[in-house]
DNA sequence: TGTAGTGTGTAGTATATAGTATACACTAGA
DNA sequence: TCTAGTGTATACTATATACTACACACTACA
């Protein structure tokens, strides 16, 4: 059920393979967690952390924030305050897009990127 | 403070002109809340009520959904999972379109809608 | 002049969120 | 053999969220 969990505890111990300061105790400390905390975390015994926690967490175990927060149902609030600016706005392009396949979200993006327009 | 209660007051006030069914109790009974609970939101006494308080809140009134949510501090919880599904992408586009003026977000909304691409 | 409807004050509640603190049993290395 | 480090079990907590239930004072109108 907690795929969030699940993944925490297979990047980190990955990391472990080559680093021996990714275990529980030492993520755990350098995130502002408890040990104890971590582990249920990971054994999916309860929810998710808050968005500051997994944030600080992506950041230890290299992986991407955005990816992480959506792994634990979560959307990153400052992605959130950029829709809640213009909402209609946003709510249309987003519906629009929500069965397009990726490779058009990705021309989209390239395009805007890019500036071509 | 609360932007959200004067809107709601607001509105509603604004349809009771035209129609007397629009008193903090009609309103309340129709969207299932209590009539104190609705008149302690329009006055800024406790925070805005869940997403689908919130949504009925705005059927009732005739306004858009997405917008008053956004002043309430929320977003969707149906445009966050479309986030959800597909967060490197939308990070990246929703980031980039972050300062981009009205006409540009528009202009890539039809797009996208009229499928000229 | 009663009564139907109005808004609001007060008090309380159930559930979720986001953790802490401590102690325990186990293991690998010096 | 001891000790430093490991993961985890247990018990608890503070704060936020999202309301309900009831009573009260006031007003319009028939």
């Amino acid at each position: 059920m907690s795929s969030f969990g699940e993944f925490v505890r297979e990047t980190r111990e990955a990391l472990r393979q080559q680093d021996s300061r990714y275990s529980v105790r030492q993520v755990a400390g350098r995130i502002g967690i408890q040990p104890s905390y971590l582990s249920k975390v990971e054994r999916g015994e309860v929810a998710p952390p808050s968005e500051e926690t997994i944030l600080r967490l992506a950041e230890d175990l290299k992986v991407d924030g955005d990816a992480m927060l959506a792994l634990a149902g979560k959307v990153s609030s400052d992605l959130q305050a950029v829709i809640r600016k213009r909402p209609l706005l946003f709510a249309e392009l987003i519906r629009e897009l929500k069965d397009m396949p990726d490779r058009a979200v990705v021309r989209l993006v390239r395009e805007v990127r890019d500036g071509s327009w």
